[in-house]
DNA sequence: TTTATTAATAAGTTTTACAAAATAAGGGCA
DNA sequence: TGCCCTTATTTTGTAAAACTTATTAATAAA
């Protein structure tokens, strides 16, 4: 029993007739005869009693019709859907992004993404740097953006732009008037971060640590947000990545270059190895790629 | 999409690797290996990921891998069904039969069948006799069992054994000391019979109005068991179906030949022609058919 | 670097599926 | 009853497909 005797089984068991079901099916009717007669064989008997004039169903044909029509209509709804799939008409992807990137330029991307895909359903997990490398890696997301990992295993890293760090500073803080702050000069005040584990403490720990200063918190919070909200409230000055100037700005803080260490990284996409990804995974890390290849970081 | 392809599919990705999975298929590896492809050209997108050494599933072959699953379950179960149906492993039959022969030599009929076919459900409808070809005109039953009925219309009609009438008469009657009886003698005697609509009290009352014998009923009731108790007791004489011997003699009641008018008919299946049967039907109608070939009317 | 293993490709063969033409059979109509 | 029309089956030849064997390419392991 096979695919195309079942269809046409059912198509003549509907138009009662073997010509008729020939011309629907596009095919000639001794061919439909013998689809059906092969069909009648593999099943050990007949489904149709057909005279030269008349077609019906044997009791035996009565059974199988409901049972056809079910397991054609199952069929080509999978067919349906695996096409839908593929051709990105439908399908999930998920995406871990690193706080600072999520909260930034990853809605931009998303929405260019879903303008082009309407019906593939976006996730997005928030997660601290680290953790965004352990999903790809443990398949409970397809793609992660985050700071380039030390160790990539059986992952890739696609780079979309290099990120360095800026001081963040209270409306009227002394230091505002340079154009640019030595790491030196801002550690003279009280310094907010944020708290361990997150890359972004880690990576200014260990820079300060081989350049040989010392780093003295005053506070520290988990969330972007709170840092800049404290910075602009005057409770000391910061020290987050560029990507959040604009954040901060609106916060009301003041954003300044800061130097000596210059401190840089590359924030890019973690996958699987391009034939690992779905289409829609790949779909969105050619968003991404695209996005950024052009990007003025000075615009931020 | 065909069922070998999705089938080829669901070993690979159990079996990971493409050389087992044709061998578990009885295929050769590239046979295989193009099955896959084909079914990946269909589909839109590539289902597996292949290098030299390894296979894995994309994310979209892990969609369809459960959908292929649950169909080609699906399928499977179907065409078991259906195989097990035509080898009389599984299947229904719907039979009508007149009281008179349901309650004598069909249960007989039914073990025989019963013995061959223990998964095939029988169903009996003991209905009147006009009932029953009702019954297998409008496909509610597949056999009926009943007298040759007038018009067939396009049923058929397998004779199985002539019946005649016999006379039925309480322990110490006078005409128990006769071999035989006539209509003519019979009828001097308070006369119980069953109500219309009956068949058998249609046939009486043609065939003594053809010989111009008047009917005087004294008694009448539906059931033929009634019949023989009412007789068993004294309160008067009655004619049945010689089917219907044993029954009366188990009540109690004398049974002589009844004659001058000798009225016999054929009793037998009226049926759809043997094409438009089911199999588990065709199978039925040749154990009855096999069952009273040779049958003894006299030993009834 | 070599070897072993595995999938893909190429080439040739067999099988299957199909169409066209001829045949057979049943219902409609005179 | 006999002829005709319609419809399914059978026959025959052909094109496509599915398959096998042999070969190639690639990669992990030794």
């Amino acid at each position: 029993m096979n695919i195309k005797q079942l269809r046409a089984f059912l198509c003549v068991a509907q138009s009662m007739s073997f010509a008729n079901a020939a011309n629907q099916l596009h095919l000639s009717q001794p061919a439909l005869s013998l689809s059906i007669k092969s069909l009648e064989a593999s099943l050990g008997g007949k489904l149709l009693t057909r005279s030269t004039r008349t077609v019906s169903l044997t009791p035996e044909g009565e059974a199988l019709l409901p049972i056809a029509k079910r397991l054609l209509t199952q069929w080509e709804n999978a067919e349906d859907e695996m096409k839908q799939r593929f051709a990105l008409q439908l399908g999930k992807i998920s995406i871990a992004a690193m706080p600072s990137f999520a909260a930034s330029l990853l809605p931009q991307a998303i929405r260019q993404y879903h303008q082009r895909f309407p019906n593939v359903q976006v996730t997005i997990d928030d997660v601290l740097s680290d953790a965004v490398v352990d999903m790809v890696a443990n398949n409970q997301v397809e793609l992660g953006i985050s700071f380039e990992p030390d160790t990539l295993n059986d992952l890739t890293f696609h780079p979309l732009y290099e990120d360095c760090f800026i001081a963040i500073l209270p409306k009227d803080h002394p230091l505002t008037e340079q154009n640019s702050i030595t790491w030196q000069a801002l550690l003279a005040y009280d310094f907010i971060t944020l708290q361990r584990p997150s890359s972004v403490r880690a990576l200014i720990e260990s820079a300060l640590a081989n350049a040989g200063i010392q780093l003295h918190v005053a506070f520290d919070a988990h969330q972007l947000a709170t840092v800049g909200r404290m910075v602009s409230e005057g409770m000391g000055v910061a020290v987050v990545p560029a990507l959040c100037r604009k954040q901060a700005n609106e916060q009301g803080a003041i954003c300044r270059p800061i130097t000596t260490p210059d401190i840089r990284w590359q924030v890019g996409v973690v996958c699987k190895p391009r034939s690992h990804l779905s289409v829609a995974a790949a779909a969105m890390l050619d968003v991404l790629i695209d996005s950024y290849r052009s990007l003025d970081m000075a615009s931020l």
